[in-house]
RNA sequence: GUGGUUGUAGUUCAGUUGGUUAGAACGUCGGAUUGUGGUUCCGAAGGUCGUGGGUUCAAAUCCCAUCAUCCACCCCA
């Protein structure tokens, strides 16, 4: 038992069926990224520590896998560093990579580096794993992959109207009924200054995240907490008590961000955002939503997030604009708005909600039972006839029993059997038998790769 | 990083107040059935009871430690 082989907490493998499943989700996001004018890159799975501390905030860089230098990497280490025992003094002598803990600041380095050589605006999308050093719970893994489209180099609102047809786009192919909250950073900062509290915005829009899951009450304390005066949480209690639908809230925040120049201009890119997304027949729910504050503290502009409605889990989609990610790198005022895909929790929703479809195009069709030497020879040919017309299709290796190659067949859900024994090599022809409902008919092999084509 | 939960066959779990040889279901393999799967019947294999220590005549069971696991918090997809 505890020889057993195990894999390390929070990754898992991935078997033949749910790999079948994860395509299915991955090709279709793909197939609609592509519909929009994205092109794919990737980017190796380790980046330089340099690229990525200091870009998740201090939370974030606890979170980062290091990976250890090659070699003998202790020798260069001072005795004294080593007595220390100060594990985050050692670190940056014995780790120079780290595993990428988004797509995001990768794609932003990525950008930097071959800014001579891409033309903007750049539309990209990339589909890879990502490792943070989390502990894991339900939905939550240490491994998993993310879905990120971005527009970098633009700062037109149509590429945030653009982000929400992709996602309608989606997830009414998922068949998932979504709600896409709005909020924007704008209008968080302008909040935060008019209720004279401008530097503590990372803590108010942390704590008024949380407005739905542990209610006013709480909010209102954990701001006290973080130091906030009472003063300006009695100033935020309007704000957070907002009603109406979404033009009638931004309504009512350009009469209260009135004095905020950042708020003001916050309102009108969301007036002009929904204007758009109104006159669009888009199939899932828009709305603002003011305690929508998570995300990562470069977002500048909009900030997305998709729930599922008829399904209780966290977002399955997010994202927003940040207007100079590539700073850090020695690329200012390139301005970036994206939206991350979460496959794993995409896959959970499915996965209960029973949408995935039942038939699959990476599966075998129809498998041949193997009677022995003459009888393979005699069904080779068929079977690379059938290949060449995209039908998948294996012949079972070993002349073993039949009811082994018949539970095989089960087993693997492969709909179609042929069976090809001294009768029908007499009589030219196969016996083509329908797993599903048992029936069987006689046909020769022009026949056999036309019925097994139309199905 | 903090708090809690659970560790027994490949999997899901029983296992009485500590008592001889640790059970079941499902799965796997074989047979009933040498050209017909899913159903049925019969049989078999499979365990250092997470690991280490302690208490005891005796430990899967009680105690301690440790590791793993799942859940919640912080944070996040």
């Amino acid at each position: 038992m505890a020889q057993k082989p195990s894999i390390p907490k929070g990754t898992r493998d991935f078997s033949p069926v749910e790999m079948v499943k994860r395509n299915y989700i991955f090709d279709l996001i793909k197939e609609v990224f592509r519909l929009y004018g994205f092109q794919p890159i990737e980017t190796p799975a380790m980046e330089n520590l340099s690229t990525l501390t200091g870009k998740y905030g201090e939370e974030g860089d606890k979170l980062l896998f290091k990976i250890l230098n090659s070699g003998d990497f202790l020798s260069k280490v001072s005795d004294e560093l080593l007595d220390e025992k100060n594990s985050n003094k050692l670190t940056p002598k014995i780790s120079e990579k780290g595993l990428r803990y988004d797509l995001t600041v990768p794609f932003a380095r990525f950008v930097v580096q071959y800014q001579n050589e891409i033309t903007f605006p750049f539309k990209r999308y990339q589909i890879q794993p990502v490792w943070r050093a989390d502990r894991p719970q339900k939905g939550r893994y240490r491994e998993f992959y993310q879905c990120d489209v971005d527009v970098i180099g633009s700062n037109s609102l149509l590429n945030e109207v653009e982000l929400v047809q992709i996602i309608d786009d989606v997830f009414k192919r998922l068949k998932i009924n979504t709600i896409v909250k709005i909020n924007n950073r704008k209008i968080l900062a302008g909040i935060a200054e008019v209720i004279g509290e401008n530097d503590r915005i990372i803590d108010i829009t942390v704590a008024i995240d949380k407005l739905d899951k542990i209610g006013l009450e709480k909010v209102n304390a954990e701001l006290a907490e973080k130091g906030v005066s009472n003063e300006a949480i009695e100033k935020l209690q309007p704000i957070l008590a907002l009603e109406g639908n979404s033009i009638e809230k931004t309504a009512q925040l350009e009469a209260i961000l009135a004095t905020s120049e950042i708020g003001i201009k916050g309102v009108t890119e969301i007036k002009k955002l929904f204007s758009y997304l109104n006159n669009l027949s888009l199939q899932t729910e828009v709305e603002l939503d003011l305690t929508l504050a998570r995300g990562l503290n470069y977002y500048t502009g909009a900030i997305f997030e998709v729930k599922a409605k008829d399904f209780e889990i966290g977002s399955i989609c997010g994202g927003g604009r940040y207007d100079d990610l590539t700073g850090i790198f020695g690329l200012p005022n390139v301005s970036g708005v994206g939206v991350s895909f979460g496959a794993e929790r995409i896959y959970d929703v499915l996965t209960q909600m029973n949408l995935f479809p039942s038939k699959s195009t990476e599966t075998t069709k129809v498998m041949f039972v193997n009677f022995g030497e003459k009888e393979e020879a005699y069904c080779l040919p068929v079977l690379a006839e059938l290949r060449k017309n995209g039908i998948n299709a294996e012949i079972f290796p070993d002349n073993a029993k039949m009811q082994k190659q018949m539970n095989y067949a089960n087993k693997k859900e492969i709909p179609y059997v042929v069976l090809a024994g001294e009768t029908e090599i007499q009589a030219k022809s196969f016996t083509l038998k329908n797993m599903e409902s048992g029936e069987q008919q006689n046909v020769n092999a022009a026949e056999l790769v036309d019925i097994l084509s139309r199905q």
